[in-house]
RNA sequence: GCUCCGGUAGUAUAGUCCGGUCAAGUAUUCCGGCCUUUCGAGCCGGAGACGCGGGUCCGAAUCCCGCCCGGAGCACCA
């Protein structure tokens, strides 16, 4: 009756839709969506990136279209590959479920650059200067052709032969594009595209020394966007100049530039999300690793046991727009709880234990405690409390932190087990009586509930927290079964990951 | 300084192009209640925002002008 008056109140109860992305512009201009995540493999990757990666491939998805990543490595010098981060770039992003559906390394495409700069310097769109940089740089901003700027073509692709013999050193001689000496951001006007490296101080990590010159970013990503079919750039606002200037060059030669999307910076609230500050800090020995909990790596949340669909939603959920945000970890944390809640099981962790000694237990006690309380399948564990035999007492772990509400005289319940009231609570120890068994007792008496581990059930056990310090404890002996890389619900704690199990658990905290 | 962006609750976001249905929606956070053998989750209720000042208009978060604040770029880095 009531449901035909309103069937809608019935059906589905209330579906929380997803927050979808905006559509990509021009989408249906395309045939094939294609976007690329193009890092330099200099430094981990970290929740800064996380904008790039998940946007590109999640617009990559959404059109059925292809996500790429591309190694920018193509300077050995300043901004230098290290070559254990293009395999953790690749963990980093299968983690993340952002597999690529094609991969390339800009290093193995130096004949590429040079084909394309060489059409250019022939065409008399591009010129190799021999300028000192102050002397161009006087030049340029006063609006004037440097001496370079006019020679022949022939004379320019003589010079670049030059260069690529190796008759110019280091700084002595720079290709660039010729765009409008009387471009408003003086920036723009005629950019460099290629410089000389020495090779010998500076071999590439992954070719040595088989180049000496070497491609500047513009040159090298904008040739890659239009020769591997990108439509839709998607990267940083910082890159919003580089677009002006690439633009000459795909004037140059007869390409259309593709759609660009240029997202704001993302920031987190107390991390460092700079890659210096990064660095900076393992050089120091600051931080212990890469993954170290203080971070906002994604080795870090991994091995907080954060996943990575709640990362992906909350990047979805703060979208494309220009403008920078800061994040909070609470809506990381929010994400991540929703998510594991219902998936992880439930163990008991006492952190600084102090004992409990409680008397007059008349009988064994059988505690059966499930590993989730919803899901009664996946089993539980259990703890026999047998009272020793001379005076019916038995020994617990509770935390030091439920003092607070150990009185002498209050009545608490040890979850799932029985009720006791307390007779003398120290900082070091506990001393209590049985009280009553029934759970609607400690209800009834609104006895507040604690957790506990019995004393010869236990397992050393210790957390790391985000901020690196150490919560020592006890865990419950059922913790002895689990593995690495488990995630599980500390109660009245929070979740953690378990990173390593033998004699003692270690665990990092994720969140409450 | 110059060239560009951007500013909606503690945080993030919707709405801004094409003014009214926005006395501003959503998520999270916080508070209260219910429920529950966790201080968790769930459910219900509540608190909380259009940077500032003018103008146009019957009517402005939305349009115009000025200001303030924040950010990015101004490399032979990416």
């Amino acid at each position: 009756m009531v449901e035909e008056t309103w069937p809608e109140a019935f059906s589905k109860e209330k579906i929380e839709e997803e927050k979808k992305l905006p559509p990509l512009p021009n989408a249906d201009k395309y045939a094939k969506i294609v976007t690329r995540f193009s890092p330099n493999p200099d430094c981990i990757l970290h929740l800064g990136s996380a904008r790039a990666i998940i946007l590109c491939h999640e617009y990559a998805r959404m059109y059925k279209g292809k996500f790429i990543l591309r190694f920018e490595d193509t300077d050995p010098k300043t901004k230098r590959p290290v070559l254990e981060f293009y395999d953790r770039i690749r963990e980093d992003l299968t983690w993340l479920e952002c597999k690529p559906d094609e991969e390339y390394i800009q290093s193995d495409r130096i004949p590429v650059y040079y084909e394309y700069t060489e059409k250019m310097l022939k065409d008399g769109n591009a010129y190799v200067c021999t300028c000192q940089p102050q002397n161009f740089r006087e030049k340029i901003l006063a609006q004037k052709p440097c001496p370079c700027r006019d020679l022949s073509p022939e004379e320019q692709l003589e010079r670049w032969q030059r260069m690529l013999n190796g008759e110019y050193k280091e700084g002595e001689a720079v290709v660039r594009i010729k765009t409008d000496l009387t471009h408003p951001n003086p920036a723009v006007r005629d950019w460099p595209a290629l410089r000389v490296i020495d090779i010998e101080k500076f071999p590439h990590p992954r070719i040595g020394t088989k180049y000496r010159v070497w491609p500047l970013y513009n040159l090298a990503c904008g040739l890659d966007d239009h020769l591997m079919g990108v439509t839709h750039i998607i990267r940083g606002k910082e890159h919003l100049t580089n677009m002006v200037r690439q633009e000459f060059m795909y004037k140059h030669l007869g390409w259309k530039y593709p759609e660009a999307i240029h997202y704001g910076r993302l920031k987190i609230k107390g991390a460092f999300l700079s890659k210096s500050k990064i660095v900076q800090g393992i050089r120091e020995g600051l931080y212990k690793g890469w993954d170290d909990p203080r971070l906002a790596t994604f080795a870090a949340l991994r091995r907080r046991g954060i996943t990575p669909a709640a990362i992906k939603k909350l990047i979805i959920d703060v979208g494309p727009k220009t403008s920078d945000v800061v994040l909070s970890w609470e809506n990381l944390y929010a994400y991540n709880r929703k998510l594991l809640d219902p998936k992880v099981n439930r163990y008991f962790f006492v952190q600084y234990p102090i004992q409990l000694l409680v008397r007059k237990i008349p009988k064994t006690f059988n505690a059966k405690l499930r590993l989730h309380p919803e899901f009664p399948e996946r089993g539980s564990r259990e703890y026999i409390v047998r009272p020793m035999e001379t005076d019916e007492t038995a020994l617990f772990w509770i935390s030091k932190s439920d003092l607070k509400v150990l009185a002498a005289g209050s009545v608490v319940r040890l979850m799932e087990l029985f009720n006791i009231k307390v007779e003398n609570a120290e900082s070091y120890a506990v001393e209590a009586s049985f009280e009553s068994e029934s759970y609607e007792e400690a209800r009834k008496a609104g006895a507040p509930l604690i957790h506990w581990v019995l004393i010869g059930a236990d397992l050393p056990c210790k957390v790391i927290m985000p901020d690196a310090t150490t919560v020592e404890g006890v865990a419950e002996s059922a913790c002895k079964k689990l593995k690495q890389n488990d995630v599980v619900q500390f109660e009245r704690f929070g979740f953690v990951r378990i990173d390593k199990v033998n004699s003692k658990i270690t665990a990092y905290y994720a969140h409450k």
